[in-house]
DNA sequence: CCACGTTTGAAACAATTGTTTATAACCAGG
DNA sequence: CCTGGTTATAAACAATTGTTTCAAACGTGG
């Protein structure tokens, strides 16, 4: 099939270079050389660079939310109504992560993603994530919040954010640590290795002390 | 004194636009148009819009590294070769952070620069920041070691990076995830308030207990 | 085998980018 | 005053960008 050989090498190629580069820094030009397929693809094909970086994310997000549903009803089925531990929570979350990449590309190239996704400005691309695929997040936060009941609504949201930015920071920026990691440690890191070591910090994170009140000369 | 002049306004339109919007995507005559010089001013003070980057980074960098050192050494003479206690190397660098852009412009900015220092590409600002602010960093991540020395170094150095991801990550976002703390939880959040939240949850993540080995499926 | 919708291909387009150039304005020191 | 180096300005440059165009090739159903 050769449309589908077409746009297929052109997300490949696409999430690749996007995830070494950026979005603005790759151009489409290098896109379509090193896919080696003709320039005018990828409009005809996605309609505009925008569509594609969209279909690229689609890509991942797809099967991930798909996979991470499922996962979430399991455990849901599980305790019947029970509150679900948090640890089993953070525990589904890794494994749906870690699954899904492995039936596409690296995970290593969807952590990037996600990274780029937040940083980047790029605020159609922030636009249609959470259009296309906030609702399983929002179930996630809602089981959390029945994990940690001792939490105020507030210092909980900050500190889902404050862990989603350990994750995301660690595994999009794995690369140029695993090498810092490798030379002077030299141990060789695999991703399976840092999720073991996010575990008990995230959840220590999760369960820490709440903060002292705001002093008076705060105000 | 017109030069100066110029180029102050050049480097505080610039640092504006490239939190907002990221290098790549900020044009140089986005910037000049803005700060109302010649575009030929930004070449003809900086030599080139790298170096223009790099120079907004020093002009926050500079002024950080030099108080950081400073709180450093006030805080090695009070304990005189006794370790420093892990939570007040934290809240040492904490308060360094938040005093310097009281002096410039918002923490914000500073936060949000950090922050696409590590995720935009931009191999040549790693490598500038590394190179001419690497030695700090260096000094900060020994006294560590000697506040946590039960932690192994590898362990300690990915927390490390775990707990730069949550600070980065949350601070150079605030902007978005304080319109939605407002809105669900109609609380005004502060930097100093983000703060107080991530110092518990900074220090129980450091001394979390230590990851189970690798099983034996996981080699 | 032919006709028709789909896909590819090479080229051109218009817009934007960082940088350079040459000229003008400025502003001190003699 | 005017002269010499510093800074500002407008214009042009060359390169790169995403997108469009239109003709050629393809492939499938009649």
């Amino acid at each position: 099939m050769a449309q589908n050989d077409t746009v297929t090498r052109i997300l490949d190629t696409a999430e690749v270079l996007f995830a070494e580069r950026g979005f603005a820094e790759t151009s489409l030009r290098t896109i379509t050389s090193k896919a080696k397929v003709n320039l005018a693809a990828v409009n005809y094909h996605f309609g505009s660079k925008k569509s594609l970086i969209q279909a690229v994310f689609a890509r991942y997000l797809d099967p991930f939310t798909e996979r991470f549903h499922g996962a979430l009803d399991d455990l849901e089925r599980r305790y019947q109504g029970q509150a679900i531990p948090l640890e089993e929570l953070l525990e589904t979350m890794a494994r749906s992560v870690l699954e899904v990449p492995a039936e596409r590309n690296s995970l290593k190239v969807f952590m990037r993603l996600l990274g780029l996704a937040y940083s980047q400005a790029q605020g159609h691309l922030r636009r249609y994530i959470q259009q296309d695929y906030g609702s399983v997040f929002t179930r996630f936060t809602e089981l959390i919040r029945q994990a940690t009941p001792e939490l105020p609504d507030a210092e909980r949201f900050w500190r889902l954010h404050f862990m989603l930015g350990t994750v995301i920071f660690t595994l999009s920026g794995l690369d140029a640590l695993r090498d810092i990691a490798e030379k002077d440690y030299d141990e060789h890191v695999t991703v399976r290795d840092l999720v073991r070591r996010l575990r008990p910090v995230v959840v220590s994170a999760m369960q820490a002390p709440l903060p002292a009140p705001p002093t008076a000369r705060e105000a």
